[in-house]
DNA sequence: CCAATTGTTTGACATTCATCTAACGGTGTC
DNA sequence: GACACCGTTAGATGAATGTCAAACAATTGG
């Protein structure tokens, strides 16, 4: 069973936040995944026309800035904003960031 | 009489503003200018440890992004950042970012 | 006009980063 | 156990970027 860890929040800085939306294509998944609910992965990938190695490679830039989460389930994964703790740790911001 | 234009904010996107905001320099020093108020480009950069040049550059960056401008008297310039459009445009977004 | 001051630009350099292909690793299924 | 499936990782590559030193430009003042 393989882990992905995701850092406590309380770690992680708003540089590092905005430094992780400030590419067009994980700005876009946080759009499309700014309600908190799961999604699979492989939904998300194929919106866009990137490999599916360069969409992994921005999942886990996301996880590491502490903005997503992932659900394993078996071999599929479902990816997830941290919507709650997000909102708890930087008020308004993924507010404004989606334009809600 | 040198000019230093700003883009119309209505052109300016989201992507660009946080690619702005996503260096810890240039999010130092629109945390610093938040509020609105003019301040000596002198003033901001000897806060850093950074040389003139880049700071220059860094100033160029947020203008460009539509975060700041310039109030040039003489030999001298002030900069401020375009608060009032800014909330306009991206309602939430630099109260989000300054941690307000 | 000349010198000092304030800020920008240029060019170079090292680093970071997004991207791809290819190979790998779990997981479920037959 | 063998194979297909889903996703990650490794390595390479080219582009973008933050930084600095040095040269330049505009302005003020003597």
């Amino acid at each position: 069973m393989v882990e992905y860890p995701v850092p406590d929040l309380a770690d992680v800085t708003m540089e590092a936040v905005l430094k992780a939306l400030g590419d067009p294509t994980r700005l876009a998944i946080v759009r499309m995944l700014a309600d908190g609910r799961p999604r699979p992965k492989a939904d998300v990938w194929q919106q866009f026309s990137t490999t599916k190695a360069t969409c992994a490679h921005h999942f886990k830039t996301l996880r590491g800035a502490g903005l997503v989460t992932y659900d394993v389930h078996g071999r599929t994964h479902d990816i997830r904003v941290r919507r709650a703790e997000l909102d708890e740790r930087f008020p308004g911001l993924v507010a404004a960031v989606v334009g809600s």
